[in-house]
DNA sequence: GTCTATACTGGGATAGAC
DNA sequence: GTCTATCCCAGTATAGAC
């Protein structure tokens, strides 16, 4: 049983849930501790109980997000699958975290895959950051081995972010199990942009599936 | 000599400017007035004899790059390429457009160019709508006379505008004047993605050249 | 067109009863 | 764990002098 599925309808879930809708439509600094009080149903010192700060919603909710895309981006640095591979499965494994993860991630980054640059948040900045890093990794390498036609591994990595941003609208404010969400297919566009060799996506695909299944495994003992 | 050029350096256009840096790092309802006044240098309270609100300063923004998307869409719909050439040519105008305008846009959409949902923007989110139709408009017709690959109109629009943000993000605080910015390969990555022949890009982008000279003499004019 | 002074409100957070 | 009452500051905006 994983962290994130600790009882939705507990008052701190519901908190989370309610907080990270209102956050996307009208951003952290635009939604009030009042406004998240009264989608839950509770007073809006009630809060305070569950959170110490508003601050520490938001905190919660970037961790339980970045703390899943952190262990899958471990798991994946330990495969000896290509870089390419190991790109593709990457971006699967984000695309089907964002659209099934229980809450509305939309808000939750200012921008881009930006947190919020308050001081508050720094630690979870640095989270990012490095993710950030090793997918710029992954591209390089891929371009050094041939794999991939000679692109500017930042440019890529922002056009991920991008279009990444972009699936959570897919998603919109409740997650969408296992639904013919078209977002299932960016890895794919991006993959064969991306590929020296447009034709070996299909390859790509194969391997990158079987690294998910292995990953997808390496995760449930943690 | 366009609007948008009246004197960079007079009192309102310094607001806007520092006012568009600030929304980008914080947010709209994450910068002050009084920040805003004191990166410009004046006083909070004098603002207020050169925009009326706060909100009539984001107002002021979004129409400026509303108005000259909206204009840069009409001209192309008049045009009779193909949707391919024509969806091409409309991205390299707006990744142009994009890196060269005078102010930071970065903040002015709250994710993936949805305009903050105030009452007060209703105006400006009409605006956004109309240009997000034509985009179906283009990417639907192209789709039907087999130019492009199967894709759903509105997952590509979604695309489209969650790559033209990270385009913003390359340019950062400053206009990037003719620099080597790798955005500029942001079309053509997209257009080979769709293209059902991607061998077919160079033809389109060819004739997209030309549109995108004509396009700019027709606006010179207005 | 910019200033000082200030009015007014919304919003984060605390105290303490139940 | 939720409530009422309340504190206090930050933030938008106005009034009116210079």
């Amino acid at each position: 049983m994983s962290r994130s599925s600790d009882d939705l309808s507990s008052t701190p879930s519901r908190i989370l849930s309610e907080a990270s809708r209102l956050f996307a439509t009208y951003g952290f600094h635009g939604t009030s501790t009042r406004d998240i009080a009264e989608a839950v149903g509770i007073r809006q010192p009630s809060l305070f109980h569950h959170f110490a700060t508003k601050h520490a919603i938001l905190a919660t909710l970037l961790n339980l997000d970045l703390d899943q895309l952190t262990l899958r981006m471990k798991s994946i640095t330990r495969s000896t699958e290509s870089a390419a591979t190991k790109l593709h499965a990457h971006l699967a494994l984000d695309v089907t975290h964002v659209l099934e993860f229980p809450f509305d991630v939309r808000g939750l980054y200012l921008k881009n895959e930006e947190v919020p640059d308050d001081e508050e948040f720094a630690e979870q900045r640095k989270k990012l950051a490095a993710v950030h890093r090793q997918i710029r990794g992954l591209v390089k390498t891929a371009v050094s081995n041939g794999d991939f036609t000679p692109v500017d591994p930042e440019f890529v990595r922002l056009l991920i972010s991008s279009t990444i941003i972009g699936v959570m609208w897919t998603r919109g404010p409740d997650p969408s199990r296992g639904s013919a969400n078209r977002s299932y297919e960016l890895p794919d566009f991006l993959l064969k942009g991306l590929l020296r060799k447009p034709e070996d996506l299909k390859q790509v695909k194969q391997r990158s599936e079987e690294l998910q299944r292995s990953i997808r495994n390496d995760l449930l003992d943690s």
